[in-house]
RNA sequence: GGGGAGAUGGCCGAGCGGUCAAAGGCAGCAGACUGUAAAUCUGCCGACGUAAUGUCUACGGAGGUUCGAAUCCUUCUCUCCCCA
């Protein structure tokens, strides 16, 4: 396949790109690789122990994308070696070790997800315990003798940490190394990943020089903030869209989002064009347009990448249906009551639509629990056997009570 | 090897013998408002309980002192700092 010219590749890679370092390699890189037709391998690494892909994961593998259309050759590395292992950091809660059963099986589920984004052609997958599981000890103090200890503390979070006095252990140390080896293994060409990974991605560049490769580019791109703004997009914060979630979720979550991050997600989440970035950045400067319904589109495009055209459709009029016209969803799950008569705190504790008899109580106390359309106020509201009953506590929960 | 400091609710972080289910912040939930599940304001935010000056569970683990302990003592586990 014929590259496109070199200042076509760099237009498109620059876009939602934080940082190339150093960015005339990276031309230099391209320029052979037109000269001699042959495409760069990419290298991306992913972590099996979590396999559940987000937005935030999907701005990265959305990057390795681009090459891949630009015909290059992208490579994911399972980083399941260092999963195997398990990473006790963290303190108290020791991060379970993981099978080389799951490693796989994660990985797998992380490749089905990853080609929701990226092309399945001049997609390569490898495991890192091909080749990390077979270094010994005296590789190990070999590789490790090419780094300095300085150097590894130069990295922001461990130098921090130790500023802070908050634990690091030895192992974490050479989780850099175990990655930089990786891509001398590979040969790699460029490196993806997230600006918290620019440490690692840079090491490999040091390991790779003292094994007498060419360093590899490094690209970085932006941790995507959660949709409630502030921290990185997280499943372990909540804040995430996920690549798998259904489509009202996934409408729903992005609209939850605070009005300033809209550009940006525009920016990483979308395949809006410059033009359409800047025409969206004027829009929301001047109030022209309502924030809102810019909001809506985006939902609507992201739900269209990920699922189709219909869904985003389909969960915009869900939305709509539930939160500005405030009417019933269409499907409310349904709870068999089977006693004679209860405390309706206890069935919706049941239901698991709260998770306590006090939280039933204390929704009720503020007003937020309506029963068949009415809004209730008596905290010992029972519910008797034989009848229907349509609750709704809060503006997302929603039960429905059936006689068995 | 020696000396010192510390471990608190989902997270950060105060408390240092009773009035502590534990300040404050973040996150979460709800109501109002609205342009939406934005923003803002107000309220809630361990469980049980109609409620209570009620019961239970909880301030790293295990014991102990005390009428009473997150707070004092012993010990264990873990972490950090200084010296060697």
């Amino acid at each position: 396949m014929a590259f496109p010219s070199v200042n076509e590749q760099m237009e498109l890679l620059r876009r939602g790109a934080e940082q190339i370092i150093p960015e005339d390699e990276l031309v230099a890189k391209l320029e052979r690789s037109l000269k001699d037709n042959r495409p760069l391998k990419i290298k991306l690494g992913c972590d099996p122990s979590r396999p559940d892909l987000h937005l935030g994961h999907a701005v990265v593998l959305r990057k390795l994308r681009h090459f891949q259309d630009l015909g290059h050759q992208a490579i994911l590395v399972v980083g399941d070696f260092t999963a195997m292992i398990g990473d006790p950091s963290g303190r108290n809660k020791t991060r379970p070790a993981l099978s080389i059963e799951e490693t796989r099986k994660n990985g797998k589920s992380y490749y089905e997800q990853a080609t929701k984004v990226l092309s399945k052609k001049r997609l390569r997958i490898t495991y890192n315990s091909d080749w990390l599981g077979k270094l010994d000890f005296a590789d190990l103090i070999k590789f490790s003798s090419y780094i300095t200890v300085a150097r590894l503390l130069e990295r922001d979070d461990f130098a921090k940490r130790l500023q802070e006095q908050t634990p690091i252990s030895f192992h974490e140390l050479l989780y850099p190394l175990a990655q930089a080896y990786d891509s001398v293994e590979l040969e790699a060409d460029v490196e993806l990943g997230g600006t918290d990974q620019t440490f690692n991605l840079l090491m490999a560049r040091d390991l790779q020089r003292a094994f007498g490769q060419e360093p590899q580019a490094i690209l970085t791109t932006p941790l995507l903030e959660g949709t409630g703004g502030g921290a990185k997009m997280s499943k372990s914060y909540d804040n995430y869209v996920g690549l798998t979630d259904p489509p009202d979720q996934m409408y729903g979550r992005v609209m939850s989002i605070p009005d300033d991050l809209i550009r940006p997600y525009f920016e990483y989440c979308t395949d809006a064009s410059a033009d359409d970035l800047t025409h969206i950045g004027r829009q929301l400067a001047d109030a022209s347009v309502n924030p809102r319904d810019l909001k809506r589109r985006l939902a609507r495009e992201i739900i269209a990448l990920y699922h189709d055209q219909a869904a985003a459709d389909g969960a915009q009029e869900a939305f709509d249906q539930l939160f500005v016209r405030k009417e019933l969803p269409d499907d409310i799950p349904e709870y068999q009551f089977k006693g004679k008569e209860s405390f309706l705190v206890q069935v919706l504790a049941e239901a698991k639509v709260t998770g306590s008899n006090g939280e039933g109580r204390r929704l009720i106390s503020q007003g937020a629990v309506r029963v068949n359309d009415e809004v209730i106020s008596d905290p010992n509201f029972t519910v008797q056997g034989g009848q229907t009953y349509i609750i709704k506590a809060g503006k997302r929960r929603f039960l429905k009570i059936v006689p068995k």
